[in-house]
DNA sequence: CAGGCTAACGAAAACGTTTGCGTGTGGATA
DNA sequence: TATCCACACGCAAACGTTTTCGTTAGCCTG
């Protein structure tokens, strides 16, 4: 096996110096068109590539961004990081993916290993851990040291950094606006436990849908949810011999849920209870009935977080200080679920 | 804003040399108790990590391994990153991911990216195009370069690397024979064109099944996918009067809408045609009827490339020759779309 | 022919580590 | 008092670049 060639090897080869060699290469008007056509022309045939890791340490900056993500395994985010990498790359910068997996331990592990050294920036949405522990020493240890970090989706209010968010409440006051112009009166909501910040907005705006059309906040019709992974036996206990109208849930697998307990009993979707759900995914497209639900664009989240952090990374020493929030726009979807 | 603080700067403030804070951070014997607590006192103060950055460059070795797959918003390709991340970072390790996005160029930029010094070497499954294209020369020349490659799931049988791959043909075999057991006979298959390692596999594994049954292949029964984005068209006018008795596909989108086209012409599913799809994703547990399919455990596809990849980075110069092919099992998971 | 100019190249520092080896100081021993 | 040894520390090289600032040698000019 060969070993990658380096400016010295080629120097010692051609017999000339180091600096001749990385002259030549970059097309200096310093060195004769004879050497620096010879040059090339070796460094074409021993298939050169200049050293990345020695370029970020002369350099002192990496050219990639890190990000991430509570899960890897979860549709939305991967939209988003797609979003982030179309960006990023049309720019020149490499992305580097961690997922913390949810862990708090393992974010502030990522956090640190990328930050010491490998990324110049980070996209992150934290980890439920890190919204309940409240600890967010790692993020704020980061940015002191100069590094930008753009938080998304799930955000940290105290944290002040520039974030992009959708507006979650307006998101779910559109579902259940949606739900309310159909006629409906009882509209349950399967929610998360208030730590998980966009749960808590979500149902912030369900209630104020609910205030303008003054119907009175009925705490029996809202569900929320501890444990995901065994969500269907909460919700089938919840909706036993209650009486909904309808249902709005937060997130596709409880919408999804929701809808199979109804099956069960006879409840036809849409015709005598319509759901909506959140977050545009896989399942609302391809279940049956197909979902009604807001989209998050998360792809433009993406792009907009990429370019927000590029642009701190590359503006310098100027207005480093001023930092801005983006709310990316939902929209509703409308199909099979709600359709009357 | 505080920049990082390096060894030189904790060197300087303490009135010692470089070399004295670095052993007394190593705890190095050479150094006096003394002045090691105060070292350490001083870097915890300041919260001194190294700069893994200059540690690459010097140990010629960066403790991360690149993961290059051809789509992010790919519920497999997650799962068996994963496993991955599982592994390598017990063992250590960094883990960036990259996606290629099924497009060749991308594939090589990313991977000449991180060979020029980001990762020590790669886990890979390869893009669409690059199976098109039939050109590997950015996978052989990250070998030459001394950088071990595992490839994956949509591996080249002509790269002599280590790989790890399911026995598609098996699995598909498997899934038809469960299908021929329920007393099949008519067995449709859904599956994508040929260049598509996968989906040929998996093509031949369902014929293999049907001459073991003394079925005659019927090329009636067979559509190749062309675009998958448009599938279900392709399978509506595929599957319009024709008689079939069952149907396989090869991945769950496809599974999915000929359960919906089927539906759509009242016939059931299970009843009249069951159903077999391939990947057992989101899609396969929560779609209505749930979907019998083959899993493809990613995670376990993750462990093992990492192991073998690990395996190859720390073993030096010994065995590295040797290359293996790892089978990971496939299992049916059985569930509503084949109940009788 | 001396002085100066230019073309073509080399030396060296810097980025932040680690580590083998050299060195100075002090005390103890002969 | 001369010799030795251990202790505690510093020097310098190395990893692969880029870039600034020399340093030659040759040529032209006056």
């Amino acid at each position: 096996m060969k070993q990658k060639v380096t400016l010295k090897q080629i120097a010692k080869e051609l017999d000339v110096s180091i600096s001749t060699v990385s002259k030549a290469l970059k097309d200096s008007a310093e060195i004769s068109l004879d050497t620096r056509q010879k040059v090339k022309a070796f460094a074409k045939l021993y298939n050169y590539k200049p050293n990345n890791i020695a370029l970020s340490l002369k350099n002192r900056k990496t050219k990639t961004i890190g990000v991430i993500i509570p899960e890897i395994v979860h549709h939305f985010f991967t939209t988003v990081i797609g979003g982030v990498e179309k960006v990023a790359n049309d720019k020149g910068y490499n992305v580097i993916i961690c997922s913390s997996n949810n862990s708090f331990d393992k974010e502030v592990i990522n956090m640190e290993m990328l930050a010491s050294g490998s990324a110049d920036g980070f996209i992150l949405s934290v980890a439920k851990e890190t919204q309940q522990k409240k600890d967010y020493h790692h993020i704020l240890e980061t940015m002191s040291q100069g590094m930008p970090v753009v938080l998304f989706d799930r955000i940290i209010d105290e944290i002040v950094c520039d974030k992009v968010i959708i507006d979650d409440a307006k998101g779910a006051q559109m579902a259940t606006n949606h739900l309310l112009s159909l006629g409906c009166k009882r509209i349950a909501i399967l929610t998360t436990v208030d730590y998980i910040s966009v749960g808590k907005l979500r149902t912030n705006g369900y209630l104020r849908a609910l205030r303008a059309y003054d119907i009175p906040e009925d705490p029996d019709l809202i569900l929320k949810i501890e444990d995901v992974d065994n969500c269907e036996q909460e919700i089938e206990k919840f909706l036993e011999n209650k009486k909904v109208d309808a249902v709005f849930a937060v997130n596709e697998l409880f919408a999804v849920n929701a809808i199979k307990i109804l099956s069960k009993r006879n409840v036809k979707v849409p015709g005598d209870v319509p759901v909506v759900g959140f977050t545009d995914g896989i399942l609302s497209k391809h279940f049956i009935p197909s979902l009604t639900t807001i989209s998050q664009h998360g792809e433009e989240m993406g792009e907009r977080a990429a370019r927000i952090l590029i642009d701190k990374l590359e503006g310098g020493d100027d207005a480093t200080e001023e930092y801005k929030t983006v709310i990316i726009d939902t929209s509703l979807v409308q199909r099979q679920s709600t359709k009357k």
